[in-house]
RNA sequence: GUCCCGGUAGCUCAGUUGGACAGAGCAGCGGUCUUCUAAAUCGCAGGUCAGUGGUUCGAAUCCACUCCGGGACGCCA
């Protein structure tokens, strides 16, 4: 057997690659050693297990046929412990190289991988990643909007962590400006008159007060505009008049709660304080409950960069990075390929969100210490996060003292979620769908179905594992296409146990456990832990080759920022495993040592879909 | 108008730095449970990869143009 650090760890990839590599230096002593074999997993599991396209490119500069060059590669190769004796036959094509690994190399691999870390090794040098997430508003429930920000951007975190580097999520909530001045205005208005008391607040009440607040500050001022310039007469113009100058006194009450929190105004900071409170209180509920680790230190509002604007703002004007165009404030970017310049004051000297994102990227950079900045942040603000990152950069503030090189700065940018109509998901009146009420109907649904498939559970039980499910179908469904791509949002497909679903996983993952809990009541000891690994059944070797592709996978997704590629492991994994667990007995198998090789195959399917799943941000469960 | 993102089987989607006859799931048809959770598994059928042209030994993948759908475009956030 293969002494496993001898070939690069666990990767078949990495091992074959080496060996590929000496051989073309081998046969063609003119490449440079930077050859790369290209080594890859063969699609038809007939023709063998992994493929080298080495033979193309070289028949090509040396002006032979790829199946020559093919033959000259094969001949100068040694496998000897790792793969089948490669030979003419192995030859296919216009000049593919098909291998096949042997099963004492496989299961030497899986040894090399059944570790705690489960072959996903520490990195040289972890580097402090930020990621954006959540993003929130204050005195607004959580919506769908908000779900992909929340899990998409948490997956990226756990995906991150996992990968051995320093994360800091930052939730970018929008506690700050004229919209929440309103709020404060109203609430401070109405608990003046008796008619809210603040102490028993909630988050439903706020929601109403803000759209209230709204509704009167904007006031058809644009329907008064018409009036005049079509006459419609004075008597419309004073209805609408009086309107108009209603939304003109709330305006100026809202402007003049933005100057007092400004200022620090201590009982107007109060009210804000409250509204603050009750909506953080509320959202990191539900982000716990949808098993999305954002936590009220991760809380880093708009509020907390206020008093860097201005400051910032004059270093940049000061740096000559920012100049004056129609009285406003810009960055041009012309230079770094957007034409569009980034405003980051208004003429009237107020700042833009553009302005707090600058920020936000200085103190991520610069006071965090961030090498990569991580926003999960929908497709709309592409445009928007372009200019604030080449804005960033053209200030200086992406790259950190003394660094070399800027951060990297990136949107892992997400469509949106659809209805059934194809049009963005909302209820019948139009309002956004309560993320809350998504959760609670996708758990109730899948009370049912449990309750239809499993009947034997007790109350308790069912709710736990409805819960389980209800979030695990959300989320999964979320996460597992391109995030890029919009998706219209059905209970009936997440919620389907079978195929690429979230439930079907759960499902999958209790298998693998289940057969434990049987070995026990069976008095099948632990003595499998130590057994060696055998991989003999074509069922248990493609098992072994999906095993041994997860360390990979993970690193992919962290450099892709791309959790559906991690999900389809997990699902490619699960099929591998029952189409093993349907074909190879386990407590049945002919021998102990063959029962005990599988019961720590299983054990090691087990924790990589435990593990995926806890990447991904998924509940497990034990039992369904 | 300019720019960005999509278009792959009836439906929902994968498709790694260009590589073998384009893969899953659902829906349809047909096998497999006295045996480790059948919420499974095995098989059949289903595609001019939006279109045209180009680069290449080789293109769903790269380039150009066209069509369709969505989005963003300095004083909201």
């Amino acid at each position: 057997m293969p002494d496993p650090s001898d070939i690069a760890a666990y990767d078949p990839v990495r091992a074959l690659a080496e060996r590929f590599a000496a051989a073309v230096r081998a046969a063609f002593p003119q490449v440079d050693a930077g050859f790369d074999p290209l080594i890859t997993a063969t699609k038809n599991p007939a023709l063998g297990d992994f493929q080298s396209n080495a033979a193309m490119p070289l028949g090509k500069r040396f002006g032979m046929s790829p199946r020559d060059a093919a033959t000259k590669i094969i001949g100068q190769l040694d496998l000897a412990g790792l793969a089948e004796p490669v030979t003419a036959s192995s030859i296919a094509g216009p000049g593919f190289i098909n291998i096949r690994l042997r099963g004492d190399t496989l299961a030497a691999l899986l040894t090399a991988i059944d570790t705690p870390g489960l072959g996903i090794a520490p990195p040289a040098a972890p580097r402090t990643v930020v990621v954006d997430l959540c993003g929130v508003n204050i005195a607004k429930e959580m919506h769908v909007g908000h779900l992909r920000a929340t899990v998409i951007g948490d997956a990226l975190a756990r995906t991150l962590e996992r990968l051995g580097h320093r994360v800091i999520r930052q939730n970018h909530v929008g506690d700050w400006g004229l919209p929440i001045a309103m709020v404060t205005a109203k609430l401070d208005a109405e608990t003046r008159a008796g008619r809210i008391d603040t102490g028993t607040l909630d988050l439903p009440t706020l929601t109403r007060l803000y759209r209230s607040a709204q509704a009167e500050c904007a006031r058809d001022l644009r329907g008064l505009e018409a009036v005049r310039r079509f006459g419609l007469g004075p008597k419309a113009e004073a209805e609408l008049g009086e309107q108009v100058a209603g939304a003109e006194a709330a305006m100026a009450r809202a402007k003049d709660t933005l100057l007092r929190l400004q200022a620090g105004d201590p009982a107007t900071v109060a009210v804000w304080r409250r509204i603050y409170d009750v909506t953080m209180t509320a959202c990191l509920a539900v982000c716990a409950r949808l098993h999305a680790r954002v936590r009220a230190e991760d809380s880093a509002g708009e509020s907390s960069y206020a008093a860097e604007l201005e400051p910032m703002v004059a270093d940049l004007v000061r740096r000559g990075i920012a100049e004056e165009s129609d009285g406003a404030l810009v960055i041009r970017l012309d230079e770094l390929g957007i034409d569009v310049p980034c405003l980051i004051r208004k003429a009237d000297g107020g700042y833009l969100y553009a302005t707090t994102d600058m920020a936000a990227v200085r103190r991520r950079v610069q006071n965090l210490g961030a090498a990569r900045v991580i926003y999960a942040v929908g497709s709309t603000q592409l445009l928007h996060l372009r200019q604030v990152f080449a804005a960033s950069a053209k200030a200086g503030y992406a790259t950190p003292p003394g660094a070399a090189a800027p951060a990297s700065l990136e949107h892992a940018a997400f469509g949106s979620v659809l209805g059934d109509d194809g049009r963005p998901f909302k209820t019948r009146s139009g309002d956004n769908v309560r993320l809350e009420d998504l959760l609670d109907e996708a758990v109730e649904r899948a009370g049912r179905v449990v309750a239809e498939k499993n009947p034997g559970h007790s109350p308790q039980e069912r709710r736990e594992i409805a819960e389980a499910v209800g979030i695990a179908a959300i989320k999964y469904t979320d996460l597992s296409t391109d995030r890029i791509k919009d998706y219209v949002f059905r209970f009936d497909r997440m919620l389907a146990f079978e195929g690429n679903t979230g439930p079907y996983l759960l499902y999958a993952l209790v298998r693998t456990r289940s057969i434990f809990r049987k070995g026990g009541e069976r008095g099948i000891g632990g003595g499998w832990r130590s057994a060696p690994l055998r991989i003999e059944h074509p069922a248990e070797k493609a098992l072994a080759l999906a095993l041994l592709r997860y360390p990979g996978v993970v690193k992919s997704v962290g450099d892709s920022l791309e959790p559906h590629r991690l999900c389809q492991y997990a699902y490619d994994l699960a099929g591998a495993f029952s189409t093993f667990f349907d074909a190879c007995p386990v407590l049945q198998a002919p021998d102990d040592a063959t029962r005990d090789a599988r019961l720590r195959l299983c054990d090691l399917t087990a924790r990589v879909l435990a593990d995926a799943l806890g990447v991904l941000g998924l509940p497990t469960l034990e039992r369904m």
